[in-house]
DNA sequence: TTAAATACGGAGAGTCCCTCCGTTTATCAA
DNA sequence: TTGATAAACGGAGGGACTCTCCGTATTTAA
């Protein structure tokens, strides 16, 4: 869609041509440009959740967080330019993309318990505050080495909310 | 200023009649919608300078590192609505706002270095990075108790550098 | 005082968003 | 098959915003 080359800026008249549609008929199946957005990528957030799972399944609690975190960066990266979204993804103020968000809380949270019920993990955060950082960093630093930095912060991040790592 | 109001959102047009300025005018003092806004944000930025300094000789390394970390997050309280502002602050990808972006980036790397001389943390990412992941939580979750969170993820990011907790 | 330089102001062109409604296409009962 | 009803489409147009351009006003300095 024309959303991979102009990111989430493309305006919506250029997306309806692209798509030899009419404005007004993207507008009926898609009432806001989130909407649309949430649209596109509902495939891929849902392959998140599944991967989850199976992170679950065969990793250890704290391995498996830290493998999704990681591949959340990744997720994260396939939306360079559509930030906006991203932020809303992630519990942003407007309650858009309500369904991939609450999935998303869904399964951070369902990772962060287990980590957290092995005693490995201490949080005192909303887990998808976790999410918020990194995509907080996408955000920002669109540098050509952020996903390293954004891999990094995973690592602090764990580290940090690791037990018997909070001395103060 | 109208901005304190509208947030960054606020039309040019709207803050050129509030100051009684033509538009013309409010173009040829401002470029940009950026240059006002670091315009009107310079102070701050400056404070944030000098705090650093102060906290540098009258705290011990990480003990400064923190508080101003939590300082950075009260200054990004008082940005809200302003959130794209702020990203160009902490160094996005045009370089806008390099002046207080560079100042900010002397800053952290000097209370970051001290740190580390000190051997109390193990950096390895960006200083930067540390002020984009804060600054990301407060852009995207604009919920009532952000602040708590940012406050919590100092805490953690703080004890994800600390040395010897970085066991992988 | 007057001419050059500087600063001001706002009309207007370009872009975008989104709605509204006339037109086309699909559905289905007779 | 036909005609009527329903659903989907398409784009003109109003409103908002950004930013430029240039005529006008004000300051400076000779």
């Amino acid at each position: 869609m024309a959303f991979a080359e102009k990111g989430s800026n493309a305006s919506l008249d250029e997306i309806a041509r692209a798509a030899s549609l009419g404005i007004g008929t993207l507008y009926r199946h898609f009432p806001t440009r989130d909407a649309l957005i949430e649209a596109v990528y509902r495939n891929e957030t849902e392959q998140l959740g599944e991967v989850a799972a199976r992170l679950a399944e065969t990793h250890p609690p704290v391995e498996a967080l830290r493998e999704w975190l990681l591949l959340f960066v990744d997720y994260i990266g396939t939306k360079q330019g559509m930030s906006e979204a991203l932020n809303s993804l992630v519990g942003g103020p407007s309650d858009l993309y309500a369904a991939s968000g609450a999935q998303a809380k869904q399964v951070i949270a369902m990772l962060v318990d287990r980590a957290v019920a092995s005693g490995e993990i201490q949080l005192d955060i909303d887990p998808l505050d976790l999410l918020r950082a990194l995509a907080g960093l996408a955000h920002i630093s669109a540098g050509p080495n952020w996903k390293q930095a954004a891999r990094r912060l995973v690592d602090i991040l764990i580290a940090g909310m690791s037990a018997g790592c909070r001395e103060r």
